[in-house]
Parts: C-alpha cells; sequence; structure tokens
DNA sequence: GGCCTTATCACATCATTATGCGAGCAAGCC
DNA sequence: GGCTTGCTCGCATAATGATGTGATAAGGCC
C-alpha cells in the first residue's frame, strides 16, 4: 500500500473519539480524514474528507449511524463503512446490512483488532464478531426444507417464555413470583435460564430482545 | 460449562481428520463425540453421537458437506454445524447459508483460532472469516429498509431520548455514564425524569414502553 | 432581572437483580 | 431402571437500580 487507508471517525463520545483519533492517527500506513461528533453535515464531509474507510457509531444524537450509512451508501457506495455499536442488537443489525454495512463490530474490539478490521475491510472483507454473523445468518431466508420455525421460538420452555412475557409487561421479581404462586428463588431460577438461552445478561436486554424478535 | 461442547467431525482426509481430532480431544472443555470420513449415514449419526457442534468439511464424496449440513438441520435444527473448506466461491456459500450453517471457515485456519469458533458457536457466535462475512453481506438484497416513521419526541427531551435508546439497548447506568462520559449520577437522574414522564418505575417498563411506543 | 427547563453532580438508603452452588421431584425416553 | 429435562426451592453475596433531597450552571423567554 504506497498510498494510506484515509479513516473517517463519526462518535458522538468525546473520549472514545479521541481515544480511536489517536489510535488510527499512530498507525503507520493509516490516515485520520477526520474524527467527527455527529452526522449532520455526512453528505457534504464525505467528499471533501474522501476516506476510504468510515468507523461509523451507530448510537448518535441526531441523525444516527444507520441513517449516516444509507446517506454515505447513496452517493458513494464505494465507500466502506464499518459500524461500531455497544449491543448487538437484531433490529439494528438488520437495518445495518440492509444499508449496506461492510462490517459490523463491538466498541469493546480491542484497538489491535480493530485496526485488522480496517485492513480487512480495505481488503474486501468484512470484519463482524461472531455473535454479529450469527444474526446476519438468521436474517436469511431460509427457503426450502420442513426445517426452522416455531418448535422452539428460542428453546425456551412454556414456562420460560410465560415468565418472559411478564418481565415484558414490567412486572418484577417479586411480582411474578405472586402472581404465578411459585417462590421468588424459583423465579430467579427461570429467569437465569432465560438469559443463558438468550444470550443477554440483564432484563432490559431480555426485554429488549423479547419484543424484537417477538418471542412473546 | 460444566458439561464439555461435543464435537463431531465429518472430514474425509484421514489426515486432517486425525489431526483435527486429536486437536478437539486433547482440548479441556471438549470432548470428541466423533471423527467419520463420510456423511452417508448422518441421519442416524446424529442422534446416536448427539454433538453440540458438527464441523463439516464440504468437499466429500457421496453426500457433500452441504447436502450433510440440510440433513443435520432438516432434524436436529439445534445442532451447530460449522462449514470448513479450503475455498471460499460464492455459490458455496451462499448454499451452505441458505442451508442454515452456522458458521463458514477456511481449512488453513490455525488450530487456535478453531478451537475459538467452535466456543463462539457454543455461544451462540457465527465464526466466519472477513472474507466469506463480505460475501454474505453481499448476498443480502440491499433494497428495502422497512419502518422509519419518525413520531413526537413524547414529551422527552434529546438527552433523555437518548439515554433511554441506551437502556433499550441494555445499557446499564454505569455503561451509560461511562459511553456518555458523564456521571452516574447525572445518569440516576435523567432516568428519574424519564420515569415520571413515561409514568414508570423500572427499566424494564421503560424499555417496553419505548419499544412499543416507537420512542426509540 | 425573574422564571423555567435542561443538564449536570452529590449523598444517602433501601429494594431489587445478578450469580453461584445445590437439591428434590415428576415426566418422558432409551 | 437409568438418564435427561423442566420446574420447583433455598441460601449467600455482590452489584445495580430506585428514590429522595438538594445544588449549580447555562440558555431561552417575557
Amino acid at each position: 500500500m504506497e498510498t494510506p487507508t484515509r479513516v473517517l471517525i463519526y462518535e458522538d463520545n468525546p473520549d472514545l473519539r479521541i481515544s480511536l483519533s489517536q489510535l488510527l492517527g499512530g498507525t503507520p500506513g493509516l490516515e485520520l480524514a477526520g474524527a467527527l461528533g455527529n452526522c449532520q453535515q455526512v453528505d457534504t464531509d464525505i467528499p471533501r474528507l474522501k476516506p476510504d474507510v468510515v468507523l461509523m457509531d451507530i448510537d448518535m444524537p441526531g441523525i444516527n449511524g444507520i441513517e449516516g450509512l444509507k446517506r454515505i451508501k447513496a452517493k458513494n457506495p464505494s465507500t466502506s463503512v464499518v459500524m461500531l455499536t455497544v449491543f448487538e442488537d437484531n433490529d439494528r443489525v438488520f437495518q445495518a446490512v440492509c444499508a449496506g454495512a461492510d462490517g459490523y463490530l463491538l466498541k469493546k474490539t480491542p484497538p489491535a483488532k480493530l485496526l485488522d478490521a480496517i485492513n480487512e475491510v480495505k481488503a474486501g472483507g468484512a470484519p463482524m464478531t461472531p455473535a454479529i454473523a450469527r444474526q446476519v445468518l438468521r436474517l436469511f431466508p431460509k427457503p426450502v426444507a420442513p426445517r426452522q420455525q416455531e418448535d422452539s421460538p428460542a428453546n425456551l420452555s412454556a414456562r420460560e417464555q410465560e415468565i418472559l412475557g411478564l418481565l415484558v409487561e414490567g412486572y418484577s421479581y417479586k411480582m411474578i413470583a405472586h402472581d404465578r404462586g411459585i417462590s421468588l428463588d424459583t423465579v430467579r431460577s427461570h429467569i437465569k435460564k432465560i438469559y443463558e438461552k438468550l444470550h443477554v445478561r440483564s432484563m432490559t436486554e431480555a426485554v429488549s430482545k423479547a419484543l424484537r424478535q417477538g418471542l412473546t
């Protein structure tokens, strides 16, 4: 690579934006085209800064990352855009993929991996974490075969689904225990299993996943 | 994981089959369920050997890996299948993905990565090389992107909406504080106001309401 | 200049959740 | 019968969340 890869950052968190800038700026073969806190001027940013690769935070006030991605791809389809986010919910992955994202990474990605990812994108790859890749695969239409569909919405047992439903309704552990006439510890036990099966670690994540994936 | 992950190998090359077997057999947390040279008896192999994860070579005489994959998924959709191949041609990736593959690796993948991949699959991820991931993304229909109907801020301030969005993503107070570079107490303060405005009393209720009313 | 809203931060206290380790029981399956 | 799965319960501890009572500062508004 005789010409460095120009990277543009959109990230509204100043701390992260600065540390990303420093990381990229200090890496041979890369050149920081810019580091912006929002997508408001994305339409003019791109022709002005001419990035090869854009790192785009998804959660930004104003124009969010998905919208920014769409705008970039609408006018500059050859610019590679890697989405950055903290959580990997189905809906956003879907939107990002449909809008033409070229990669999808978690913010907790270690710096070395991030640099690898930029090189991969430049080389025509699509860096993404395995968990996200799994979701992308699941977005696929499964044509033939008897496989698939609603024998188990997520391998949750009937009881687990029931309790998940109550969580979605805003019930607390206590309320669930009382409502179903079981002990608080039993509720804990069910919820622990639900977390395992859904790969989440908190009530909010479980609720979010349940609503987005129609598990209720 | 108290119970080891049972891995079944389909690989027609005896040398590779043996070396894979040794690799997996010698790894704590994994258990070699079997190592077979063909897919002829795949329908009976699975219930007999009960693997959690199957490593499936694509190029095999007789029943090939794609067909083997289909047969596994037809009867045991919860069994994870990772495809192994030397090629990364578009057609095979497409077929494998459509048939429900849970991962797609090249045979040249180093042993350590392969072990990582097995753990990732077990954890709900879908390991694949970036180059393959890119192909998968390209298989996607670019056009459509549902939703999108920006409605009223529902009397939440911009900042409040932003934080509510993070709650929906599963962020904890700590994570929000860190991500936004504000103190934990400030996060509490915002969330208290959000609760007042939404008339809820817990994170789950807020998340549920946000998702249902499209406040994000 | 007052008045109001929003955003920021602090401290305190109590309630709830998250997790780990176990354990017993019933139903269903080779 | 032995095995597995789902449902039930208990205990203990650490981490988080919920709530109350303030306070300071910036910005818009009349």
